[in-house]
DNA sequence: CGCTCATTTGAGGAACTTCAAGGTCAGTGG
DNA sequence: CCACTGACCTTGAAGTTCCTCAAATGAGCG
């Protein structure tokens, strides 16, 4: 990451000084490192951030991301996959709370802004000698990295899946990540949701149509669904 | 692992005189321990094995993964799941060299045999620790987490793409694996290959064919291939 | 309102699956 | 040695799912 600055003005913002200075911040933070302040304190010497930027802004190219891990606080970022012939596939998504930053090199994929996002920036090298000395924070990356893995195991799995049943689960996992809030507020666009399932957007459309028209869920104005029957909408197939 | 010796006698034979007793096993773990003979002898505290298996006999379930690491001295691995509808899924084969056991418990997927093996059971609690003392081991750790999780990635990317695309790049990428050689024994059941990429037996049948009819790879007796167009095999899509 | 962009719906075609039959090969017994 | 068997792989034909192309509808915004 020669520069973080390229994301553009004038959402990009840089400001250190405010590290910890929004509640969602320090209250993803405090999830993640279960509350251990010193270890916080610490890290915040690696970090730079919160950066934030634009919606489909490339964060960061695969060779950046071996210097720099993320942490997201806000908004959504997908990892992707342009191939020779343009199609397009999203390998992930992550979430408030999450890291970003295990991607293999031999992959070459993209990190992308999926909607406004804010991001702290912490070096690598610092965080992994950290690490080194600190089997907490050991903990907590091997965590990080193990829930990746299992989240992309269950993507293998969801691909070979009918296309009602991949939306079906995207759905309920999204809302179960998102915190089981009473609506779920879908961020991400048809289009970015379809190269995560590998379907077309009408496919993804029509799966979504029948998912309403069986009284699993209810759409409501603006990207706006009601999960109604959360134990069916895992049962389908 | 309540029981190690659960695999059915007489193929099963636990001997821990033998743990660096094969050549096989010597030399997959120079290759990843990088010749770290110091290592490698404060490991053997914490193994028992190598262990053998028959061919599709069930090496653990998905709670045994929590206490062992394994590690695949000889043949093929595969974790699986089978879900209600009957369908089953290969999320991932493990070859010689490669640790298996970062599994998620949510999964529950099943840990077995695909072919005849051989493999080192090591508890996962004392490397751990180990690990946190020692930073060249913590680095074999978490490169074969991210080495897997970068596999599982281009596996979630290979769904997405054509039935003959994804037969082509997974002899391709088994080919390379498995040490380029000249020729390609295919050492799992088409079953198996066709549960891994999310197709029937037919189809990827169908799609090899295929793959031969275009010159790219010829077949020889008893599941051997040539590659004979390794190059052409990478393009196909 | 009128523009743009995202989503939905419809009709036809391609890819993959299903079902069914045939082929290959190693092991077994006559 | 040869026929028989069973497991595994291959091939063919019909059916289903999903994709492609095209058009309509809806939502957001100046």
């Amino acid at each position: 990451m020669a520069n973080l600055d390229f994301c553009t003005a004038p959402f990009a913002e840089s400001n250190d000084t405010k590290i910890f200075g929004t509640a969602d911040t320090a209250a993803h933070f405090a999830k993640v490192f279960d509350g251990n302040a010193t270890l916080q304190r610490t890290l915040s010497a690696l970090q730079r951030g919160p950066v934030r930027f634009y919606q489909d802004s490339v964060i960061a190219l695969n060779e950046d991301v071996a210097d720099y891990l993320m942490f997201v606080v806000r908004g959504v970022v997908r990892s992707c996959k342009v191939c020779k012939s343009g199609n397009r596939s999203i390998v992930s998504f992550y979430l408030p709370g999450d890291f970003v930053g295990w991607v293999d090199a031999k992959l070459s994929l993209s990190i992308e802004a999926a909607t406004d996002t804010e991001l702290l920036f912490i070096k690598r090298k610092g965080l992994v000698s950290l690490a080194s000395q600190n089997v907490r924070l050991a903990n907590v990356l091997l965590t990080a990295t193990t829930n990746e893995l299992a989240r992309s195991q269950e993507h293998v799995l969801l691909m070979s899946k009918s296309a009602k049943c991949r939306a079906a689960t995207f759905l309920s996992d999204l809302w179960v990540r998102l915190g089981k809030a009473q609506y779920l507020d879908v961020p991400m666009s048809h289009q970015d949701i379809a190269d995560y399932l590998g379907l077309t957007i009408e496919t993804l459309s029509r799966s979504i149509t029948d998912l309403d028209r069986a009284g699993l869920i209810a759409r409501v104005p603006a990207r706006r669904l009601i999960l109604q029957n959360h134990f069916g909408l895992r049962r389908v197939n």
